[in-house]
DNA sequence: TGCATTTTATTTGTCGACAAGAAAAATACA
DNA sequence: TGTATTTTTCTTGTCGACAAATAAAATGCA
């Protein structure tokens, strides 16, 4: 009983607060861990992580400035849906950042780039291996998100990163209910796309990135067309 | 002296004071009232809007998700600078907006769209006329914004939104410093670009929305190269 | 005077409490 | 039993106060 210490309180640090409750709700969300429409509440939160309610709010504002959750005023808050009518115009806009993120990649990149973009690569090979569908989605956005940035166009390079975040629930989707190796071929075209950067072959990148991009919207969307027919069918 | 009343307090709705302080605060922003780098005190705030300090917060980290502000941990929170020296990033974002979102209202349009992109035509043709510069950048924006949402692609529509505030700051240096009346060809070409989108041309639509972007480009940077060279001068 | 150290001031970050608004539950009444 | 009304509950919105972190000012010392 000698043992009193009055609380093993976790010791947080002044102003980390925000960004420990902001990091771990948007990964929860992206991954599906709190599905859409999942109630978010504030006090619930507060015990949580052991806070008052003040960070809470801030990190569920700026989560909410991102879309990422929606707050009824004076009532409730909860996980953003997943606009399912509207997809075309998400795959729209991911197409074109495809292609715009990785043909400014083959015009502005730097040499240390490369080896980053090579190391995601990698990361992303092993994670197709090793059949680790968490970790495929998150370094299959890494890869390109460090694309983008070797383009150094951040206006794009915000978009896109928004649009793969975005993605990165709706693969969720794909990937559980929907078992195949095709994944090896993302990998190839991914090397592909960054031979063609290496190369300053801009028009070569913009082509892979279209195809790359209009694969995957493809994949998805047959899955979708699929899962449609089987409501139906029921 | 019967007149008591504890104080002519403006008898604000609860939730509203945090929309007033980020409107207020984003039109100053934008239109340089409050130019990059002036300082954003929250206790000034909090008394300037007789409110305590948790909404005029939540409001400023709206802000800072936006890019308006930037907040120096424990220290300050000031206007955001605007990045001269990456403004080509700024301005290939803004050509490639400005042809897709023009694009898609050519292809996605309904009928209801045109009469208000039509009014939003007229304003900014008055506010030319009436040589209001303010009037100009607002209707300007407002215009193009509503051609975008004809584009119905909220992803684009988004981005577009962003640029064009974040060009309402250099319009406004751009007006301020330069003085002549090309806008009237904006006028004509906007007539151009309802043409082109009532007609349902695409390709027609994308090519004058790209024109008249570069149009813009390219007199901006006219001007900022004049002012160079000024300052060299000096 | 020049520099290191301490003190003060200023601004943000966090807290706990209370009030308002809206939905849900309970009650009253026919 | 069915509906209108009141009460309760639950969640968010706002407040005032305090603590921490940093920069600026003041002080001490050679």
């Amino acid at each position: 009983m000698a043992d009193t210490e009055p609380t093993p309180v976790p010791e947080r640090k002044r102003g980390s607060g925000v960004k420990l409750v902001y990091d771990l709700l948007r990964d929860e969300i992206l991954d599906l861990v709190l599905p859409p429409g999942s109630p978010v509440d504030e006090v619930q939160l507060a015990e949580r992580f052991k806070m008052s309610r003040t960070p809470i709010r801030e990190a569920l504002v700026r989560l909410a400035g991102e879309g990422l959750i929606e707050t009824l005023p004076n009532r409730s808050t909860m996980v953003s849906n997943i606009d399912f009518l509207n997809l075309h115009t998400f795959f729209d806009a991911l197409v074109l950042m495809y292609r715009v993120t990785t043909r400014l990649a083959a015009q502005n990149h730097r040499r240390e780039d490369l080896p980053i973009i090579r190391g995601l690569h990698e990361d992303y090979a092993a994670a197709v291996a090793a059949r680790d569908t968490l970790a495929m989605i998150a370094t299959n956005v890494a890869f390109h998100a460090a694309i983008a940035e070797a383009g150094r166009n951040p206006y794009f390079t915000g978009l896109f990163r928004r649009l793969l975040d975005e993605g990165r629930r709706i693969l969720r989707l794909y990937y559980q209910s929907y078992e195949e190796q095709f994944p090896q071929r993302f990998v190839d075209e991914h090397a592909e796309m960054i031979a063609a950067i290496e190369a300053r072959d801009i028009e070569g990148a913009d082509r892979l990135g279209k195809a790359h991009a209009e694969q995957i919207v493809l994949q998805v969307q047959r899955l979708f067309s699929r899962n449609e027919r089987l409501d139906i069918a029921l």
